[in-house]
DNA sequence: ATCGACATCAAACGTATGTTTTAAACAATC
DNA sequence: GATTGTTTAAAACATACGTTTGATGTCGAT
């Protein structure tokens, strides 16, 4: 057919090279030329390579957010008399989304974190402008859900705790790869992101339960 | 003087933009325009713009990794039949040694805590891994005295947990900027990086303290 | 006062970037 | 079979970048 599957082959080639090297460092021609397309599709299709970061990001995080907005659904959010979800099923249910993101590549996870990390910390901001007006939903709920499963804290330092936790996972799981790395040199045995979040969990769990700060 | 304080008026200015933005979306000219020193003085005095962004590491990090070592001496490390320090006074020294960084500007911490993050994430890791040649030993001491302190946790799950840690840190400082006017925004009162230390380290306590995973 | 080493400056270099344009093929819809 | 939307190809666009050059300035030492 005329109109083949030029769109995906470009959200995956750009995908997977934005992960690896950053938004900045990758050009519209890296992601062409690996993608077996014109350069000039992209601005065709996309319009601008600002927007094709934004397009990478929504074919992410469509899925997830429904997916999450159905998992808190499931552990009772917002029904009348359910008892408040256990905070260790929150995390789970939000740590288990993240692995079963729908992904073309079998490295999903660390590839959508790393790009999570990389929009918090780079581009200026204007893209984690994006992902927080576009998700605020999302990550409302989240709040709502975590509110109700430690009300010993208080709002600030609530919020702040979910900030640590998702400084946590962001920022471990976009060096998942070269972190693994180093510790194949040093020692062990390997450790797929499988592991890591078998071991990042009871670390989350134990952050955000801890005695608050007393005033 | 013929030589002026053209090389610290660049550091000056390359690290708060590369704060700022990103080191590949900081160009010399934003730099030295800012400096206000010709363009040609980055390249005369450091040699290339990769060059610089170490140099600037260095001037922080230099201070920095003398300041640990003298800290865990004082905390008893390496001396014989001293009994192994609390966790939570390791982590309060490298807290606190991190708001002590030595800076020609306010937001001292910030400034530095962001560049880290960025150095992890951003510049394919050629900055990660000059960092980790440079000061492998004050990480490796810091490793050590960690070790002391977690006797429960396999080698493993420590240096997961460390590294969650440290991404804790890094996420969360190199955004404190941003996330402070959300706070501002939505409720409460401003949080300075100082009080979101004060959060931070409960926190971390209880992620490093927590029940290991069971094999 | 002169020399020589270092510092600064404006200007240019070569290259890579995102984007646009033109043209021609191609496939599907009506 | 004409029309419409996709795709490719090749080229050019203007711009921004890191870096280099060569002239000029500045200073302390001789």
């Amino acid at each position: 057919m005329a109109h083949s599957d030029t769109v995906e082959k470009i959200l995956d080639a750009a995908e997977m090279l934005f992960a690896e090297r950053g938004f900045s460092e990758t050009s519209l021609r890296m992601i062409t030329s690996k993608a077996k397309v014109n350069l000039a599709a992209v601005n065709y299709h996309f319009g601008s390579k600002n927007a094709l970061i934004q397009a990478v990001f929504s074919r992410f995080l469509g899925p997830l957010s429904r997916l999450m907005e159905q998992g808190l659904k499931d552990l009772g959010m917002g029904q009348e008399g359910h008892p408040p979800p256990k905070l260790e099923d929150i995390i789970r249910l939000y740590v288990r989304g993240l692995l079963k993101i729908p992904t073309s590549h079998e490295n999903g996870v660390s590839i959508f974190m790393r790009l999570l990390g990389l929009a918090y910390t780079q581009s200026q901001g204007h893209l984690r402008k994006y992902l927080e007006k576009e998700y605020a939903r999302t990550f409302y709920l989240f709040m709502q859900m975590v509110k109700q499963s430690t009300p010993e804290l208080t709002t600030q330092e609530r919020f702040w705790r979910i900030q640590f936790t998702v400084g946590s996972i962001a920022f471990t799981m976009s060096s998942v790869q070269p972190l693994t790395e180093i510790l194949e040199n040093s020692s062990e045995a390997k450790a797929d992101p499988e592991k890591v979040v078998d071991f990042l969990v009871p670390y989350l769990l134990g952050g955000l339960q801890a005695m608050p700060v007393d005033k």
